[in-house]
DNA sequence: ACAATCCATAGCCGAATGGCTATGGATTCA
DNA sequence: TGAATCCATAGCCATTCGGCTATGGATTGT
């Protein structure tokens, strides 16, 4: 059953995807270069990442010039909540909070 | 960075384990045959996925004689909570900013 | 104009992944 | 007791994955 959260699930699978993730999320739009220093990987293989991501609809890539901008885009985690949502019966509160979060960003 | 959620997420990276894991989750415990049987995989397959599962703490295991049943343990999927609260707190601090913004504005 | 920088793509490689069959121990049934 | 069932493990194989280097187009800086 390959549904839409298995891209993004897949995409977050993986260590260095979430850190890249994690970064953008945090301080917000950068360059690859600026990812590639931080990211103890190679500028290709950011690249690579940044690609698999971006499939996700987790970032999203803006570029200027040569160089590429990219920032995260957590409304991709809704699937995730959706998939969650349904066996959610016990964290409630916390959950219902980030849920409801996620229907305002989403407007 | 491994992280504990790094188990929960390539656990459920996976369709076919997904799957497995939504089944006794809807469905309730039940043994291993009774899986093999809805998978669309051979036993040993199902009884590798469990297995993985089981280190993610996502499903837990009961021998009762030949048999194994199997049941869901949602709370393990708290870490994954907790990993995207992280960003819900980001979401809610623009969302904050924007909202009192737009009341400013609105003045 | 030339050199340097940014980044994506291509191509390679070893390790991990997900599937299978074969097997065998333990239990239950006839 | 003997046959059948349940399930886990082992071992095999093809594919995917995550890393690398090499390369080259595009842009920017000198």
């Amino acid at each position: 059953m390959p549904t839409v959260a298995d891209d993004v699930f897949k995409a977050l699978a993986d260590p260095t995807r979430r850190a890249l993730f994690e970064r953008l999320a945090r301080d917000g739009e950068q360059t690859v270069h600026a990812l590639t220093d931080h990211a103890g990987v190679s500028q290709p293989t950011v690249s690579k990442h940044l690609g698999i991501l971006k499939i996700a609809n987790l970032v999203r890539d803006r570029p200027e010039g040569r160089e590429t901008y990219y920032s995260a885009q957590p409304q991709a985690l809704a699937p995730l909540i959706d998939w969650m949502s349904l066996y959610a019966d016990f964290w409630r509160e916390r959950f219902d909070r980030l849920e409801s979060l996620l229907k305002k960003m989403d407007q």
